[in-house]
DNA sequence: TTTTTATTTGAACAGTGTTTAATAGTTTTG
DNA sequence: CAAAACTATTAAACACTGTTCAAATAAAAA
């Protein structure tokens, strides 16, 4: 059965460098410039040898934004060693806008674009694992707070929406450019940026009582 | 000069109607489904002729922006019956995610697509006038709320963006599907989802000392 | 070597935004 | 009134897009 393995390596080999081809094309050209015949001219293979390798084109954006989430999390592993979790929880929130400001495209392919949902809902499985996953490290963080005495007799659930909603908000807003059009003076450039989304990230943190302060009380 | 106000009158009508027409396919079929071609259908003229009044599509988006930032504005106007400065931003808050669950394309197009702005880019003003009135009278109304002594010493610049960014992203988590994936149970339907937005909402009035305990402080 | 099977692709379909050049319609001028 | 000038409109084309069908090629089995 050696010629069966070849063969199924062959595929599997077509398969990440169509991948890695459309990979390259998002983090270059953005979601516009990755189209079907580009990724195909890019393999040199016909645009309709893709078709056999992804059943549609939000498969492959699926499949990226699964690499996306991966990345992600592999950011917040690191932050496993923070021991505090309320200063963990503060760490993943820095670590989520640092990723988002640092990989603009992945971040629209993770938590903005329609597209590749669209493809799980035709798909076998309809649950969002990557995703989840996500959201569940900062629900178990948040636990973790509570169990220290944090925000005690509030739903974690509620709250880590909450706490997510927030740097997903800010993250929007500002790779949008929708930040740029009010903030003061000049300082559209990107470093004074980043310094605006950490300021209003540390005016959250302030607002809902992360503060360190609420450690002594 | 009669015969002149008479063309111009049927150059602003023609106008007048493309917009209509463009802003009933957006509303029904949404933004894939507004092409030129089925503008230029729905009037009964050519898509050549869309073009000798409207410079591109993002035109249109743009003007059709503004009528969505117009329909918001009129939203607010009427919170200004409510004195005290901090009910009032917590009904602008909620006033602003009642709109977004309710005109999910218009709030596409307002708060997320980049598409508008980049016609802005190429036009002759680089100011995004219709949004910053918009996030102006969340600062205005914030900083009545530092008159009647809340939030006093914080950046109100700040403080604002980090109010927007809250409601903005729990609105566009939501929109687009993200938060359905994370419901708990099977409460994916609109009612209840509605539900969901509004509790957030109160939880992040509870923890930025918006509720009504801090008044008797 | 022929037949069967797996893999690849050219061509086409139905769209998209946009531009160029040609055509009708109207007004002004000689 | 006819001719020239100007305006408004559009047909056709360009360069794309995702996707599908049937034909062609390459590889394996009989």
């Amino acid at each position: 059965m050696g010629i069966i393995e070849r063969k199924d390596k062959h595929k599997s080999n077509l398969r990440k460098q169509i991948l890695a081809a459309a990979k390259a094309l998002f983090l270059q050209e953005g979601y516009e410039g990755t189209s079907i015949r580009k990724i195909a001219s890019a393999i040199e293979y016909s645009p309709t040898t893709i078709y056999l390798y992804y059943r549609e084109k939000n498969d492959i954006l699926l499949a990226l934004q699964k690499e996306g989430f991966q990345l992600l999390r592999s950011r917040f592993a690191i932050l496993s060693k923070v021991d505090n979790p309320l200063e963990r929880l503060k760490a993943i929130g820095r670590s989520y806008l640092q990723f988002a400001l640092e990989n603009p495209e992945f971040y629209e392919l993770m938590f903005v674009m329609k597209e590749p949902l669209k493809s799980l809902e035709k798909g076998l499985q309809k649950e969002w694992d990557d995703g989840k996953k996500i959201v569940e490290s900062l629900l178990f963080v948040l636990e973790g707070c509570q169990q220290k005495g944090y925000f005690t007799g509030q739903d974690p659930y509620y709250f880590s929406i909450m706490v997510w909603s927030q740097v997903h908000g800010l993250a929007v807003l500002y790779l949008h450019g929708h930040l740029s059009y009010i903030v003061k003076k000049d300082t559209a450039n990107i470093p004074e940026s980043n310094a605006l989304v950490d300021a209003v990230f540390e005016r959250f943190v302030h607002y809902t009582s992360m503060e360190s302060r609420e450690n002594t009380v």
